[in-house]
DNA sequence: GTTCATATTGCATACGTATGCAAATTTGTA
DNA sequence: TACAAATTTGCATACGTATGCAATATGAAC
């Protein structure tokens, strides 16, 4: 242990109770919102407890309550610009419901195994998963414990553990959709990571609405969801001779990059030479400089599905896996040529939204 | 209160005591690093806590030792990419010391005190404070309480609180002897937000440093370190019959924006119309559609004197206030229009480093 | 084997708060 | 005013862990 001592312990509920001339379990239930207290002893407990510069011991609480009220949010990376919007989000909704957010964060490996300790050495009321996974023995050890664990913008093979995502598989498939009623005749994808479920989703729903069409002949690279490994895969790809007229990125984070290797590098015009669709719709898709059709990812609904799940669950102590799926809109902006019809105006935004729907 | 009392309390030290055949204390002195324990019984010890899947509760450990391991960080938004590159290297830095990131952000009326009554009851060993200010009167109470406090790129007025910058001011100035080095006869600032002591410096600095080459008249407008107040400001002043020809933008967060704007609203061409410079060096800055010329912040070093500062403090209990101060480098890319002179390679970045410096 | 210094162990206690429960007080109604 | 019901209060205790201290064990030197 560290050597420092002079950290000083802060008033008591007992200095507070003997300042007021009452017990400590008067000022104890002053601050225990719905506890019996009359009127003339909160008073006397409010204004000694002012006097005295009294702030209630959140630990010492949490160890008698069983409750920390602590949310640990675990996020290997914030380099995605999606994950900063998420986690401010989710500041302001956990603060609302008066929890508050552990983060994790800064991990390279994606091993989440110490991180999970440390976690749940702090007796976290929640837990939320974004861009990392859990091991089925992990996620047993948190449903004997009664935690609830939600995956945000993840699924697990197994169903056990709570989710909220969008569709990603219908996502993909109406981005082929579009590229597809745009008149392309040559695809490519740049993948995000082989074993995250919103690539796979966002992978199959683009190859099979293309095999729809009649297409099966997708260049496939993958990025990694990281800048520089999506600008190897662009460079790749655009080296090809049979190079692709239409690409989908699986996120914006990376299609930011495509499209600097795209225009710079091989001085292609977007979206003229090269149209290109991103996921996720995340602030600089919407930067004038990028202009990126993206489909959309509902953040904050899906920032509120996640606390409402884990309110739910912490409230009535049923940690039975729950999934919200939400829905997204493809947003059509500049970096992909239009089709001649299926385009509608939605909230001051251009929405690809063909017929059929 | 909530209902739900389904959250099991977990295996206590006390359990494994019983199913080792060794005391309750033993078993904590085996799990506190430096405490006299054989071998033998912390073998034993192990065993047990493995088989019963025993993980110490730091709730309990934090009310005995005074000493929670957590470090609250105030960030009101994660709007500006700085920020989250920071919060990503301060998850990093502090998991490093074994300290633990409560995250406060998501609030927008910039008003902390909630949020510091919030975080001093769950008796955080140590606050950082970035895009946020603290009260002298929660600074003298941070002090009594021996909490160090340490502002993340940002100074007040008294000295009393520890901080970690850059040398803003000397930045401005290194900006206006690039931008007259490179022959522009005008200038504007598109300034921060008023209060802040960044923008004041980095202000103070342009100004200072157009001044000694004799320029005086410098246009000004308030971007309130928002993309939105941005674009307003760059409208505002590129509408002007008398534009300037060289713009400084107080962060990267804002000049993204700006660019935007100046290249697509007003058809001008970067840099050979417009030159521009920003500050911080952030993720889009860098980016090939942008390319803007930056006064960068080293982030990785403030991060590390930052969390040097807390444990020297927490560790010695001495939080006397201690001021760091770092120095950038003005990073030059394709924004603005170059000096004939100073341009030096420095780790694969083109640098501006006049002669006399 | 004895002595001395050091390491180890368990007991008892404390940390600051919430809560069960019985006693005391207050409130509302006839 | 009396009585029943409701509210309030303080006492005693527990939460899970670390630690001071006295008792015991161990290791080294003679």
């Amino acid at each position: 242990m560290d050597g420092g001592v002079n950290k000083k312990p802060g008033v008591t509920s007992s200095q507070v109770a003997g300042h007021a001339g009452v017990s400590q379990s008067a000022v104890s239930r002053t601050f225990t919102p719905g506890a019996s207290i009359s009127s003339k002893t909160r008073q006397k407990v409010l204004a000694s407890a002012k006097e005295l510069g009294y702030r209630p011991n959140a630990i010492a609480r949490s160890l008698i309550t069983n409750r920390s009220r602590i949310i640990a949010v675990v996020m290997a990376y914030l380099e995605n610009l999606f994950y900063p919007d998420v986690l401010e989000e989710l500041g302001r909704a956990l603060a609302a419901e008066n929890y508050h957010l552990l983060l994790f964060t800064g991990f390279m490996d994606r091993d989440s195994d110490p991180v999970f300790d440390q976690l749940m050495q702090y007796r976290v009321d929640g837990i939320i998963l974004a861009s990392t996974s859990l091991s089925s023995e992990l996620s047993e050890e948190c449903a004997t414990a009664g935690i609830p664990v939600v995956l945000f913008n993840r699924t697990t093979e197994r169903d056990a553990v709570s989710s909220v995502t969008t569709r990603n598989r219908e996502g993909g498939k109406r981005i082929a959709d579009f590229l597809v009623a745009g008149g392309h005749k040559s695809f490519g994808y740049i993948a995000g990571l082989e074993n995250s479920s919103t690539n796979r989703d966002r992978q199959q729903g683009f190859i099979e609405g293309l095999a729809a069409h009649g297409i099966t002949d997708v260049v496939i690279e993958t990025g990694n969801y990281s800048r520089i490994d999506a600008e190897t895969a662009a460079r790749k790809m655009l080296s090809r001779p049979d190079r692709p007229e239409a690409l989908f990125v699986a996120n914006d984070h990376m299609a930011v990059a495509v499209m600097d290797v795209a225009r710079y590098e091989f001085g292609l015009n977007i979206p003229q030479d090269l149209s290109l669709v991103g996921y996720d719709d995340v602030g600089p898709a919407r930067w004038t400089s990028y202009g990126i059709t993206s489909m959309s990812q509902p953040l904050k609904r899906m920032v509120e599905a996640t606390v409402d799940i884990l309110m739910d669950q912490i409230a009535s102590g049923d940690i039975e896996a729950e999934h919200r799926i939400l829905n997204g809109d493809l947003v059509v902006r500049t970096s992909a040529r239009l089709p001649s019809s299926g385009i509608v105006e939605r909230d001051g935004q251009q929405i690809y939204r063909p017929r059929e729907s």
